[in-house]
DNA sequence: TTTGTCCTACATCTTTGGATTGATAATTTG
DNA sequence: CAAATTATCAATCCAAAGATGTAGGACAAA
């Protein structure tokens, strides 16, 4: 089935000729695919990419001139929706997993079997996202402990914990940007109120500025609010 | 091999009996597995995970009283080194995220054959984390989803490049709940240059006080900073 | 050389923020 | 019921923050 449909076009980016040459080959004997071009470059991958706009780049994130996570970034910018799957000589966590967040949509070890990255490949362009199991495992161990630091600074005997549902309120407001009259106004109370409030959630936060509590808000647990300007 | 290792004991928890009672007969007949206890309510479910201390726990996470991911973040919080497995009816992108996120080991839907679960269960026991093929792919979308919605908002058009690496570092210090006259101190200026540059930030920054000109900060991408107490 | 930007500094004045003390009423809890 | 907590308001006082205008020196680009 796959023979009837067009071939798709891959774009090659590796600082590593040799291996270029060889990935080359080896899907050039892939009737389905077609590699248009190829570079050793992130920079020239940059711009063949927006002038052959293929479905699919392999890129090498281990280049030691401009680094391969870069590359990728600027690609997703462009939203040409090229499918990029990232090739890399490590099976380190945090880089699959930095990969993955700019929006790889694979990433294959250069050590592991052609007919992996064909699968990949394959996997891939139709829409999937494709890491090997091993891969897979890495990932989410990072994903894991990346959140778990977080959540210890959050769970860390938390003082927002002591104030009263007015004082959070109070909080809020103050976590938007707002100063003590605006507060007053939108609680319908007076802005002397406000002081106090304001000052035993000082008491409470063991701060003694509006900044250093909103401060606090936010890195312990409040929910980030967008500026209301 | 597998039999003469130690049977692994398990928890179950699962607000419809049914089901319970089916996954628990269908864990008995695998020698390798013990059910230990089972219950339909979320909170028994804590204390059973902390009297038992299983191996590993099958947690339903829709469930009306409690809901399950509140469940399993309170087990994960107590750091036993228990397994939790989360059982769903839906396979829901945000809700396999947010399993994940908070440290379940695996993600199963009810409606799969029971050789998945018990795949799952030798997988999770064994290390590993284990996500069927196709919520693995539901769980890569939402995860570069989230992760793309965040660079939206700290690449529009950012007002903190007008800024002077002088003003940088000014407002660095402000966002670490540091005072004008501290800032002065600590960049050898006088406090009355603070007030400049302070002034010259919020030009720039669109705003009229300190904290709204923190809050803009930390919203576009100034590195969060933990408050200097 | 001139223009512009940046960093520095000061004076003046107004507004806001923050500390402290004290007080009343309502609500909750033991 | 008595005691504690919470939410409200006020007066006073001092410190900090913010607005505005002015200005000199360093440095880089035109």
């Amino acid at each position: 089935m796959r023979e009837f449909k067009r071939k798709l076009r891959v774009l090659l980016i590796d600082d590593n000729s040799d291996h270029l040459r060889g990935v080359k080959e080896l899907i050039t004997l892939e009737s389905s695919y077609d590699v248009v071009s190829a570079t050793t470059s992130a920079n020239m991958g940059i711009n063949l990419a927006k002038k052959y706009r293929p479905d699919i780049i392999l890129m090498d994130i281990n280049m030691p001139e401009k680094d391969g996570l870069q590359a990728i970034q600027e690609i997703e910018k462009l939203e040409l929706g090229i499918k990029i799957i990232a090739l890399s000589a490590y099976d380190d966590a945090d880089l699959i997993f930095r990969a993955m967040k700019i929006g790889a949509k694979g990433y294959v070890l250069k050590t592991m079997a052609s007919a992996q990255l064909i699968y990949a490949m394959d996997e891939v362009a139709a829409g999937k996202i494709y890491l090997p199991t091993a891969l897979t495992s890495r990932f989410f161990e990072f994903f894991q402990k990346s959140f778990k630091e977080e959540e210890k600074v959050s769970s860390e005997e938390n003082l927002l914990s002591y104030l009263t549902p007015r004082e959070e309120e109070v909080l809020e407001l103050l976590t938007q940007g707002s100063n003590y009259k605006d507060i007053a106004k939108k609680l319908f109370i007076s802005d002397t109120t406000v002081k106090t409030h304001v000052n035993n959630i000082f008491q409470k936060l063991q701060v003694n500025e509006k900044t250093q509590a909103v401060l606090y808000a936010i890195n312990n647990g409040f929910k980030k609010q967008r500026l209301a300007v």
